[in-house]
DNA sequence: CTTATATACATAGGAAAATTATGTATGTTG
DNA sequence: CAACATACATAATTTTCCTATGTATATAAG
């Protein structure tokens, strides 16, 4: 008997949690760029963060799918090279909550900076 | 048959998500002020986020109970007009986990502003 | 030719964190 | 005595994410 292959993975693993943010981050980049595909993501989000934000397929996708199920992402699909290419980009509705999510975040980071003491308080 | 109390409670339910930080927020609250029981937590955080954060009970406790099975917090209860206060404070293990928490919240704060352009990329 | 690495998608199972919704109880104010 | 603030707690559920898989092609290294 023969094993003709032998499949081993070793993840990287050094996650440390999105947060809450990852369909904010998502829809940001797809603001910028009209049109991107999954990969094409996380490679993004690896390139600005220096490597440290890693988004796991296992995260990314079902969010994806999750964001176009609820209206805001449309999707089209590419071949190239030989492989498909599934683009998302934002629908009228993903525009608007694109604007929401930031407003969202921006006060979030706001107040976690107060509590934090990160930045020092006015009073 | 009589009833004789009919409780209606009317939560406010304006939260909008702690993604993760809670700990965070309780460890440095505690950092700075020696010791605090659970009620007085979550005033202070109204308080410094002007309204904008609200602690739910139903996530700060069990949130304390948890670092505290972890070592990270030790308590104390005192009798105050007769109702009981369950003071929290540092254990030494918790004073080390603050620093590594706050690192933590700041190169997240730090990755987000960048990717959502909060910040200008420097470059 | 075979292995490793990069590209490119996907889903199942489970853990963690927070929300929602309760429950108990006392003190104060109108 | 009703309403509100103080003060604790937990059960059930949902959301979000990670871990671990699975499939498949292209290319470079050995």
């Amino acid at each position: 008997m023969y094993i003709r292959k032998l499949y081993i993975c070793i993840m990287s693993t050094t996650n440390g949690m999105l947060k809450g943010s990852l369909q904010t981050i998502i829809l940001k980049l797809l603001q910028e760029n009209e049109k991107m595909y999954g990969y094409e993501i996380t490679q993004k989000v690896k390139e600005i963060t220096n490597g440290d934000i890693k988004l796991t397929e296992g995260a990314m996708y079902p969010s994806l799918h999750k964001m176009e199920a609820d209206g805001m992402l449309s999707t089209s699909t590419e071949l190239v090279d030989n492989r498909v290419r599934k683009y998302y980009a934002l629908t009228k509705e993903g525009q608007k909550e694109v604007e929401n999510k930031l407003q969202e975040a921006q006060s979030f980071i706001g107040n976690l900076q107060l509590l934090l003491n990160i930045k020092p308080k006015l009073s």
